[in-house]
DNA sequence: TCTGGGGTCCTAGGACCC
DNA sequence: TCTGGGGTCCTAGGACCC
């Protein structure tokens, strides 16, 4: 029972990623419970990035506050992040993929990628595209093969770890009709809500839900696209095409919250210097600065402005600044980001940038 | 239990113009 | 004096992802 050859688009997913480098390199610590986040210290105030799955059956996940992860997992190992040396396996694991026989690579991230193909066996060609990342890197990975991106993406889940999963439009009702809404990618817990609001509690019920009540609630491009993603259906392409940042951004979160309008302003100032490096590096003008505070105990507010395009790392200062003196004073403040807009170069402002409406 | 840091995209509403 | 309708740009905020 063989196929004829047809497009096929593979979800490449790798597991514990940064929990796996972290291990490559610290043999001692495989089979042990591994957490990595913020600068390694469960005192201060920072998130678990990833846990290996040994440190996970304590129940601990990604996003959870390091203290809480340390007192449910008491004996595990938590390391601090290493960016760099995440940044350096993820690009052997990205050249891996694109050196796969008529591979379209699509990068979603550190650990993920849309791999796009023509073969009559997409199995195969996953369980290659796995001997060869683990050949090479000594890292494992997960495939989830669909015929639609979304489809790719949600099958990966029941490929983990180290296998692979088909999702298509023959199964995709039958394998996630009885799910909640929240397990599609782009629906989370504030969209699942307000969806059960309207009696839509499963991705069956969302793909079957009437247009122009998902419109009304959603607005006229959100709502058809939360309908399509419930269908897993969608776009079929993977696009290559480099990506082109829209700006870059700095923050930090304080380990004592602070009200000192002298520190608040170094502080913007320190951020602006980070980001005006990534910004320089690209050598694109900037077009607009942001800023963004966060005020005890988890107030946010962000406040944004267009500014004609510069080069001119004074003036960007000057405008955050600017952005400062809109900070409430003598409110405790927790968070500061600064945030730097760059100009398109005109083929992204063409429309060939990947964008999330796209799919 | 107490919530990081890096991003992207969408929507609402006001200002402004014709 | 009171007022339509369409369009664009900008800001603030919300939501999502890894």
């Amino acid at each position: 029972m063989t196929e004829s050859a047809q497009s096929w688009v593979l979800h490449v997913d790798l597991d514990q990623f940064i929990a796996a480098v972290e291990v490559l390199r610290r043999p001692e610590l495989a089979g042990k419970p591994v957490i990595v986040g913020g600068r390694g210290d469960p005192t201060e105030r920072a998130v678990v990035s990833t846990a290996s799955y040994e440190a996970r059956a304590f129940g601990v996940g990604s996003g959870m506050p390091l203290r809480i992860a340390a007192r449910k997992a008491p004996e595990a190992i938590i390391l601090p992040v290493d960016a760099p040396a995440y940044t350096a396996a993820s690009d052997e694991v990205m050249a891996t993929l694109r050196s796969q026989p008529g591979a379209t690579v699509q990068v979603l991230g550190w650990d993920e990628a849309f791999v796009g193909v023509v073969t009559d066996d997409p199995e195969a060609y996953a369980r290659a595209i796995q001997a060869s990342v683990l050949a090479r890197t000594a890292l494992h990975c997960s495939v989830g093969i669909g015929d639609t991106l979304v489809r790719a993406k949600n099958a990966t889940d029941f490929g983990k770890p180290q296998g692979t999963f088909r999702l298509t439009a023959e199964n995709w009702l039958e394998v996630m009709g009885d799910r909640p809404t929240a397990a599609l990618w782009g629906v989370g817990s504030k969209i699942s809500r307000r969806l059960a609001g309207h009696g839509i509690l499963t991705v069956e019920q969302l793909a079957r839900a009437d247009e122009s009540v998902l419109a009304a609630e959603f607005g006229p491009k959100m709502g058809p696209w939360y309908r399509q993603l419930g269908r897993g259906d969608g776009s079929s392409v993977v696009d290559d095409t480099p990506w082109v940042a829209r700006g870059h951004g700095r923050e930090t979160t304080f380990q004592q919250d602070i009200v000192d309008r002298g520190e608040i302003e170094q502080a913007a100032r320190d951020l602006a210097a980070q980001v005006l490096a990534d910004v320089v590096a690209e050598g694109r003008p900037v077009v607009g600065v942001g800023l963004k505070v966060r005020y005890a105990p988890f107030l946010t507010k962000t406040f944004v402005h267009k500014i004609p395009s510069t080069f001119d790392r004074d003036t960007v200062v000057s405008e955050i600044l600017r952005l400062v003196q809109r900070i409430e004073p003598d409110r405790p403040l927790r968070l500061l980001g600064v945030r730097a807009e760059m100009a398109m170069p005109d083929e992204a402002r063409q429309g060939h940038t990947p964008t999330r409406s796209g799919w």
